[in-house]
DNA sequence: TTCTAATGCGTGTATATACACTTAAAAAAT
DNA sequence: ATTTTTTAAGTGTATATACACGCATTAGAA
């Protein structure tokens, strides 16, 4: 167990809440750390990962490039780039789109379904080896995050 | 107000810890673009800030990069890099160890000095502004994040 | 003391982020 | 119907992340 004071070495905040806001961030990033260690034997990254996702969640209905951004966690990502790549390794088949011709469409692969499937159980598996969270504890957490951005 | 369900425009959850992890995540970019956007006032990028505010901890003893790197939050970083823009902006002065000729050690100039606190500045009115937790909700965030990484 | 291993830093490459700008198409206004 | 505005996607650039590798220096072993 290593707390925020040992990870980043420091002692001196201002608050409790400064505090958190560290904490989320470093949080986030051993998240993200863990994930892509994972990810990466399925020869995928976080964020191509959580681009497949989302296709899944509307498969086999096609998915514009705005629709996917939409979803996206990190809200800057670059996604016609990110699906450049995923187009690349034929995981997922890109179309222009015919009812609006400014659209790009794609859809999930039968190996981008596959390479997905895969790569949950795996990505499960290490978060729920690591991540020893009750419950009651999580919905805890989640209530405070939400209040965190509550002027958002 | 925006919940992480429209945040990401997802619903479905595998449960309350999977959806904490996606909340540490959205909440982890939403405090860093929020930052950034007041630190680039200051031509400062997040990263950037991080090294001064690391720096100005010791000042005026230098430190060598691999005491910065420790101190980061998100450990992967390429100080070296970050450091290259800091010094050509002046606002970190860079010399070979000399106890150590592997090192490379620094400290802040004075307009880094200045620059520094007018960010900082700048930055907690931002957050305060944005941020509204109590401390007694910012103890218990704390705790819970801690106990998320309790494999660590 | 000399050789070997480890360490600190810098650099190279692929990917991602942040943001501005361009182009083509669609929608709205005239 | 034509013009103007808006929108969707892609592209360019700077910075950062993730990670491997190389070089110089130091520490440790023989």
């Amino acid at each position: 167990m290593v707390k925020l004071e040992e990870a980043i070495k420091s002692t001196k905040f201002k608050n409790e809440v400064q505090k958190a806001g560290l904490n989320v961030l470093y949080t986030a990033w051993w998240l993200k750390t863990m994930s892509s260690k994972e990810l990466k034997k399925f020869d995928l990254t976080h964020e191509q990962y959580n681009v497949l996702r989302i296709l899944k969640g509307m498969h086999p209905i096609k998915m514009c490039v705005k629709d996917i951004a939409s979803r996206m966690i990190e809200k800057n990502s670059n996604v016609p780039r990110i699906i450049d790549r995923l187009e690349k390794k034929k995981w997922i088949k890109r179309a222009q789109g015919e009812v609006d011709g400014r659209q790009t469409v794609m859809a999930l692969t039968e190996s981008g379904i596959r390479v997905l499937e895969q790569a949950t159980i795996s990505l499960n598996t290490i978060l729920s080896e690591n991540i020893t969270l009750s419950e009651t504890d999580a919905t805890a957490l989640n209530i405070l995050l939400e209040k965190i951005r509550i002027k958002e």
